[in-house]
DNA sequence: ACCTGAACACCGTTCAAGT
DNA sequence: ACCTGAACACCGTTCAAGT
């Protein structure tokens, strides 16, 4: 409802779609210079969200970085919501050792896939809101396409596929999501605690056992997982 | 970095805490008449929000509806953000039953508790992103509490007592991050499934399982859950 | 095929003021 | 203590036009 999809397409054939795109002209990758194309859109954006965050991406703002007109986005791009849908799909690709080893333990390279897509996401923290509320890209859909192939593989039975692949995704979302609003409430994180300290403490459980101070969020994540992945081992 | 937080005390006191607020005049809830107040505009964004999504809450529209100027919310209110971080927290209240029987199963009562929370954010869905951006209200942090208790009660450990709220917490975000997303982007999730079918599929695994097309939400999010469950459980 | 400026209908918020 | 309008510095996007 929030998101307008690219899906419908419109009269001028902008060059919207996710596909490699014709290399331009001699230089490879040399972003910095004239021509405007749908590539330097999508990375100065990144950019961007970087810097500034979500409501750092103005499209004027990007054309001014381009140095376009504002306008100029417009042939390229159908729409604001579109260069969010680019900018978060090109921030998730996945660039793993290609298939791994093969003979390594399945556990290990789903471990390593998991762990990295968290790390995308937190290289990125603009992107994990945008992930709650637009469609998958199709690099999401590859990583899910290899968690689905890996856990196959390793022997979990087809009719539990799907509930394997979700249990570790949203696993891994929800982590993620509960990091990223950890960051940015560090102060009054600090605040609950010691507001509600002394007498009439609200949430003594929560500050018995130190959640909100509990830093080893790699650790943290990683013992859940090895919770979930033992639920889920076929063999042992 | 992109939420401004309420917590920096600026000098007209606005009463824009999260308090119970004194009872105003004569009838109790009738929130349709004239006065402002923060309660009247924290409904009135939930309507809003609810209506039109994130980007439909506007101060301009939200002051139409309260039949106020613009500027007299700010009187309120500190902020746009402020009031998202309202609107927010007064969502996610858990009217659970009062602390169940006490002498029921341990697990009845938390997937109770954590298929409440994740109905309450379903039923808001700009709760989600929302979620993934800012900091956890007291609603939030009462959730926690209450989950960290019934999970000590039940005889999870100390030491184990973060591992497991945050592998619950982290699964039910998730789960309900990946339900929204998918509801925003049924069109071309049917694109997807389509377009690439045919020879070529690059999501062969995906579409064998037909994951994308998995409608048993609840089912899923059952199952994953006892899995976790199973992990932490402390006698058996 | 690609880029542009002017114009429109909106935004959030400051400020100085009213009661 | 509570509310207000005018004004400012922004937004995204349509349109008609340029090359």
């Amino acid at each position: 409802m929030t998101a307008k999809r690219s899906g419908a397409r419109s009269k001028r054939p902008r060059r919207t779609e996710f596909q490699p795109a014709p290399e331009p002209r001699g230089e490879p990758h040399l972003l910095l210079e004239r021509p405007l194309s749908l590539e330097r859109i999508v990375a100065t954006a990144v950019e961007l969200l970087d810097a500034r965050g979500i409501d750092g991406l103005t499209m004027r703002r990007l054309a001014d970085r381009l140095g376009s007109g504002v306008m100029s986005l417009y042939w390229h791009v159908d729409d604001k919501d579109g260069v969010f849908d680019l900018a978060l799909d090109s921030v998730l690709e996945y660039r793993g050792s290609p298939q791994m080893n093969g003979a390594e333990d399945w556990r290990v390279e789903i471990v390593h896939m998991l762990e990295d897509w968290r790390a995308g996401m937190l290289r990125h923290p603009w992107s994990v809101p945008l992930l709650s509320s637009r469609a998958l890209g199709p690099n999401i859909l590859s990583r899910l396409e290899l968690l689905g192939r890996t856990l196959s593989r390793a022997g979990v039975a087809d009719k539990d596929l799907n509930v394997a692949i979700w249990s570790l995704w949203n696993y891994v979302m929800g982590a993620t999501i509960t990091r990223t609003s950890f960051d940015l409430a560090d102060s009054d994180k600090a605040a609950t605690q010691q507001h509600h300290a002394h007498p009439g403490a609200r949430y003594p459980t929560i500050q018995r056992s130190r959640l909100l101070f509990d830093d080893d969020w790699v650790g943290t994540f990683r013992k859940g997982l090895d919770l979930l992945l033992a639920g889920l081992a076929p063999g042992k």
